[in-house]
DNA sequence: TTCAGGGTATTCTATTTAGAGTACTCTGAA
DNA sequence: TTCAGAGTACTCTAAATAGAATACCCTGAA
């Protein structure tokens, strides 16, 4: 059970549904959906039936029967092998003593949020933040509801962690603002005049000409990619 | 330009480049690479080559012409189309302005951590808050490193961002596991049962019985799925 | 009565994706 | 001199992915 097979997290969500019994595959995306764990998972039809026949191959899962009700398709009923178990434990464990490189959207808009002009980053990331604040409000009005109604807060701590990163991204994305309005970030000067003159030379949005650090060892990531030599071409 | 395209933020990544002047695939990772954009946006081969492919099919980019080094591999030389700028902007302004929904790994292994023992948890949880604090500590110092080498903070925001949102990640990882240990966590109790018996029931893992709000309108998300009425079957 | 609208359950298809593979060049140490 | 090792530049392929399409069923309002 290696993990290059690893790569979607919806496998994951599909054997723990059938740790609890067999199930046909419908059957398992209503479970998850009600219990609202496709807040978490990404959960859609086109991969949910490719998921299922690599784990089937793989013999993570095994077939218990085929019903059918009327003239309906039929409906394949799944079971969680032994070996199926054991993946769940070891990827489980794997997911969280490991972190993981992520790449959230707003990173990656970030990097390059020099070709946009500063007023024109400044109206989008209050727009943001707006949006923010509201997924905020709803989000906890959620977690209340849920606590009011005698749901353990043991099974609702990815909402709660959800929330966390939604709070630091709007904490970030106010002072981003702050600091763009008042423009005490450094490199606001430069970038207004990038813009007040008609061509882009947009260069320094990947900043050509900076020194870049080319060989300090320091590295955010865990197990990034090998550090690289500096190279010209031409 | 709609957003059915949108797909790999590798395509935006590739147009900011061909703004700064045309260039062949191969030096267009180079250059994200040199500048450590590989830390934000997810960079591979098998992708970027179909990934510009697409970019030529749609207009966005255009070829400029083929230069060939002695008897290696042909270069194409692409460069960034009026569309292609257009659709750069309205592309970073959708991303900055509209926050979508984000699937973090550990969001997902929260959501189904009852499959674990406490203890095992407990100590899969202590094993990340270790390698997210020696990675803040990597992150913090190749921050100060850029800092004193003059690189302007403009230039820099993703990595600050992601660094916070490690920070809040850890922050969370660390409560977790204080409350874990203290038996402060709603549902450790039942947990620990269940784990303590030989079989795993584990339809409370997805809380079977649990009432789960089913329509209350009240929805994290932003544009999520519409509400669903509960369903039975069999 | 009939048919819109919503639920059930899966399949289809065009893209994407990851990552290995290929095939060449250049440098420098033994 | 020769050849390992690193770099250059792209291609290939198996698999995964999203989401539309299909095709059926049921309920209830006009």
């Amino acid at each position: 059970m290696p993990d290059k097979f690893r790569g979607n997290l919806l496998a994951l969500a599909v054997m723990v549904c059938l740790y609890e019994r067999p199930m046909h595959p419908y059957e398992i995306v209503l479970t998850l959906r009600q219990r609202h764990k496709e807040e978490s998972v990404r959960l859609n039809y086109g991969s949910l039936y490719a998921v299922i026949a690599s784990l089937l191959k793989r013999g993570l899962v095994a077939v218990v029967g085929v019903e059918r009700q009327g003239r309906l398709p039929e409906r394949t009923v799944y079971c969680l092998t032994d070996s199926g178990k054991e993946e769940v434990h070891q990827w489980m464990a794997d997911l969280i003593s490991t972190p993981t490189r992520e790449y959230p959207s707003l990173a990656v808009a970030l990097t390059f949020l020099p070709v946009l002009s500063p007023d024109e980053a400044l109206r989008l990331l209050k727009e943001r933040a707006l949006s923010l604040e509201t997924r905020l409000v709803q989000g906890q009005a959620s977690l209340q509801w849920v606590q009011r109604h005698g749901l353990p807060r043991l099974l609702w701590i990815e909402a709660e962690f959800l929330l966390r990163l939604t709070e630091a991204e709007l904490q970030y994305v106010r002072e981003l603002i702050g600091e763009i309005e008042a423009g005490t970030l450094e490199g606001t000067d430069f970038w207004k005049a990038l813009h007040e003159s008609q061509e882009l030379s947009l260069g320094i949005i990947l900043s050509e000409k900076a020194q870049y650090p080319e060989e300090t060892g320091i590295r955010a990531g865990g197990q990034g990619t090998a550090p690289r030599k500096r190279t010209r071409h031409g």
